[in-house]
RNA sequence: UGGGCUAUGGCCAAGUGGUUAAGGCAUCGGAUUCUGACUCCGAGACCGAAGGUUCGAAUCCUUCUAGCCCUGCCA
């Protein structure tokens, strides 16, 4: 899929037209202080994508200015969602790479009187800003001359003041309706290591400073990011413009993509982690891009959500029904149809011989011829999927199997129940039917119908299978409840069955489509010949069902 | 009257003055089917509200309403 139209891509192409700018240069800017989860697929796919469109470049650029937050472990992570989602940034840099740079048009700032150092306390800071409506009262400090400034500055730089007791702001207006551009910090002072530079430096640049700049640096044409951004735009240029960065990026920005009742906040992501109840940032249920990996979703159905979800400037919440309905759409054709029985029925084929076997040779996929094709064993004993049967026909929509009815087994023959067995509880302990060899699958037996088509599995040869039922964490109940209590507990299920024996060597983070059970990848703790599936998503219901 | 952003069918979303307002998801009918899957037909909005400009407006203007963002030395 294509990415569709949208305003952006629409002012790339004016700018383009207009000699604005030459090409395309993107950016995704993500900060390395936690995993990357599937809302921010849409700021990643945006980038690159719309970048591709124009033959432009995207950027990986870690946004590490403030090191209490950050962290080496989780640049590696991102790396590996973003190539895992099939992106190949023109080139990967560090927002701490620039520092250096960065000090000097702070320095610029000083020298042209647009910035002074301030000894308020953050409390102080905090008071002297005002309110939303009321303007704020200037700092005691603003009007140090230059050279105090300078030299202020430089012993912030070389480790002189602890932290918190002295910041660099830039002077604009204390009076403005937007508190942005009251007179905001552009450097605090943090005695710590940076996972990237070290001890080099104990005065960090505060994003609103450091990004336009990095942007400007990187010579980034189009710097996208959401919508609560919107009010620093102008703070944006103001330092691209007092700064006099050779380059000019301007910055645009679009709504966020959430899927509801999901988590879509890292620091959430984290409380789950910490507290145990998920395995970690890449436990199958996570909204995480490792989540979704590991849980068997591809890269591709991601994509195509993002870019079947469009791109504008609201918040929008798509339905999950659209994340599923990508993956189907990649998964039905990419996916062997195979059989695996989840909750099984014995089955005895009263007429067919005992100890004898016989193969049926199938496609794998009759849609996708590039899938092979492989054997499934048919004999007397059968498994099938126990919601399969019914005693009695319920109603006149039931396609299964009942005492008395017809169906095909699929890729095998048709078999009619006349018996079923019930043990001392009162549950069904097995059916007996009746195969009727004129049926074979590929005959081209059409002399009747039958009641409907369900699959099995053939009891001596099927390969025991654990199947993870489990659903997506979800946030659910009383919104005044702590998150961990609003995370739905039963969210894995595990159900132990049985799959054709052709899945026998199936590979780690392979998938295949169980026919009318859905969709399942084989998952990462394949344990001594013990098959574990975890479900990506189920079939579509249908009618009746 | 602090500032800003937004408002198109259940959910996304095209559309920037001119035929019956694209498309996807979901839903409901129907056909087909060796998966009640897939596929294939068919069905739905007068564009937040009220005015106004215009031969003509979802697209321009006015007013109103609703939602979201902003008072970190976070990003």
């Amino acid at each position: 899929m294509a990415i569709e139209s949208n305003f952006i891509k629409t002012i790339m192409e004016e700018d383009l037209a207009s000699g604005k700018v030459e090409g395309i240069i993107t950016r995704f800017p993500p900060e390395p202080n936690a995993y990357l989860h599937i809302g921010h697929a849409r700021a990643i796919i945006t980038n690159f994508e719309l970048a591709k469109i124009f033959d432009g470049k995207t950027n990986l650029r870690f946004d590490d200015t403030n090191p209490v937050k950050e962290d080496a472990s989780f640049v590696e992570a991102i790396k590996e969602d973003i190539a895992w989602l099939g992106y190949h940034p023109e080139a990967i840099y560090f927002g701490s790479d620039y520092f250096e740079e960065t000090y000097r048009y702070a320095v610029k700032l000083i020298k042209k009187g647009l910035a002074y150092v301030c000894d308020l306390s953050q409390a102080e800071v905090s008071q002297y800003r005002g309110t939303l409506t009321e303007p704020g009262k200037e700092s005691p400090y603003r009007n140090r001359s230059i050279d105090e400034n300078l030299a202020l500055f430089e012993a912030m730089k070389s480790g002189k003041f602890p932290d918190g007791s002295k910041t660099l702001r830039a002077k604009i207006d204390m009076a403005s309706p937007n508190i942005n551009m009251r007179d905001p910090v552009i450097y605090r002072i943090i005695h710590i290591i940076h996972h990237n530079t070290g001890d080099r430096w104990c005065i960090y640049p505060m994003y609103d400073f450091a990004h336009p700049l990095q942007d400007a640096i990187e010579g980034v044409t189009h710097s996208l990011c959401s919508l609560e951004y919107v009010d620093h735009r102008v703070l944006y240029d103001w330092f691209i413009e007092h700064c006099e960065t050779p380059h000019i990026p301007h910055q645009y920005e679009f709504g966020r993509l959430n899927i509801p009742q999901t988590i879509m906040s890292k620091r959430y992501l984290k409380q789950l982690v910490d507290s145990h109840v998920v395995k970690g940032y890449d436990d199958p249920r996570m909204p995480t891009l490792a989540g979704f990996r590991r849980r068997g979703y591809t890269p591709e159905a991601i994509k195509d959500f993002v870019l079947g979800t469009g791109l504008s400037r609201i918040n929008s919440t798509a339905s999950i029904d659209m994340l599923e309905n990508a993956l189907r759409n990649d998964l039905i054709q990419a996916t062997k149809r195979v059989h695996a029985i989840i909750d099984p029925l014995k089955v005895t084929i009263t007429n067919y011989p005992e100890g004898e076997l016989e193969t049926m040779n199938v496609a794998n996929n009759q849609d996708n011829e590039a899938l092979g094709d492989r054997t499934l064993p048919f004999g007397r004993n059968l498994l099938i999927e126990r919601a399969d049967f019914s005693p009695e026909k319920p109603d006149k929509h039931w396609k299964r199997l009942s005492v008395g009815l017809e169906v095909r087994l699929m890729h095998a023959y048709f078999i009619h129940c006349h018996d079923v067995a019930y043990d001392a509880s009162g549950q069904i302990q097995e059916i007996f039917c009746t195969y009727d060899v004129n049926t074979r699958s590929g005959s081209g037996f059409n002399a009747r119908k039958p009641n409907g088509t369900i699959h099995f599995v053939e009891a001596t040869t099927a390969v025991p299978a654990t199947f993870n039922l489990f659903e997506p964490l979800l946030l659910e109940g009383n919104e005044e409840l702590p998150l961990i209590e609003r995370v739905n507990p039963h969210s894995w299920n595990v159900a132990q069955g049985y799959v054709e024996p052709a899945l026998e060597h199936a590979s780690i983070g392979e998938r295949f489509q169980f026919v009318r059970n859905g969709y399942f990848a084989v998952d990462y703790d394949t344990l001594d010949h013990h098959l574990i599936f975890n479900r990506i998503v189920e079939l579509k219901a249908g009618k009746g069902s």
